[in-house]
DNA sequence: CTTGAAGCTCTAGTGGCTAGAGGAATTATA
DNA sequence: TATAATTCCTCTAGCCACTAGAGCTTCAAG
């Protein structure tokens, strides 16, 4: 049985995200000691290192709800797994894209090297689009 | 003289979005018509075309006060304006780094060809962190 | 048996918007 | 000019995934 604070050491998790996700219905209400505290079983370790790990993956809070149903099925066809993954996948590769894009622009216009505002390149850019190399 | 939806569709910016700067002090309070509704400039449209781009590059609200208090003052250094630019590409060069890292490890484990979940990379990796390639 | 750490609940705040209710003003058409 | 359609107003609440703090209770070590 661990506390709370125990769990939290183990997992990573901070302890009010955990009692966040219990609030969410991610984990199971844990049974209480005596005097009202949380006591968690090994069970309770493994999926909240389960939450955690995907967390970490950038799944969101209902990507994971789909998984962790999932996970208890081990019957199924894991096609629905593979789906919220390659879904994820894409969503990533968006994101990297677009930052890509972003980081050719700022290199570009913090080269800058004006000494006052009313010539400088950041500033300039930022107020008029069309100097812009591409779209973002 | 701009009405507030001639205001949005010449940025791009949402009605309830330039409401919003406003209201944050981004964006000075614009005349009013007889009826209260709200008379912008051709200076509003400028400077709210600045915090569009701003926030397309990924610049904070905090980010574009600075930047918009300093483009005020042509006459001011611009290493202040280089130094947030800077710090922001940082940022984002770092964002895409871990986003590299967990594209890596999501094509890893999505190339998993199991039929059933308890033997599907994806779950399994979930579970166990140890099955990770790198670090995230 | 005392003390200090760790736990409890509850509320509110974060960033950057977005949505909706319920009503008033403006503009276009008949 | 009357009316209909559209736009605008304020205000409140919601989104995601937490995080912080107040004010209290319980637990474990000495």
């Amino acid at each position: 049985m661990f506390s709370i604070g125990q769990l939290s050491k183990r997992t990573g998790v901070k302890i009010p995200t955990i009692r966040y996700y219990e609030q969410m219905g991610l984990i199971d209400e844990p049974e209480r000691s005596e005097g009202n505290q949380r006591r968690y079983t090994k069970d309770g370790l493994t999926r909240l290192s389960f939450i955690r790990h995907s967390r970490d993956l950038g799944f969101t809070i209902e990507d994971i709800r789909g998984l962790l149903d999932l996970s208890q099925h081990p019957e199924k066809p894991c096609s629905d797994a593979h789906s919220i993954a390659a879904q994820h996948l894409l969503g990533v590769q968006g994101r990297i894209t677009k930052l890509r894009r972003l980081e050719r622009e700022l290199k570009r216009i913090t080269k800058c090297d004006a000494d006052n505002v009313a010539t400088c390149a950041v500033i300039e850019t930022l107020a008029d689009h069309g100097l812009c190399e591409t779209e973002h």
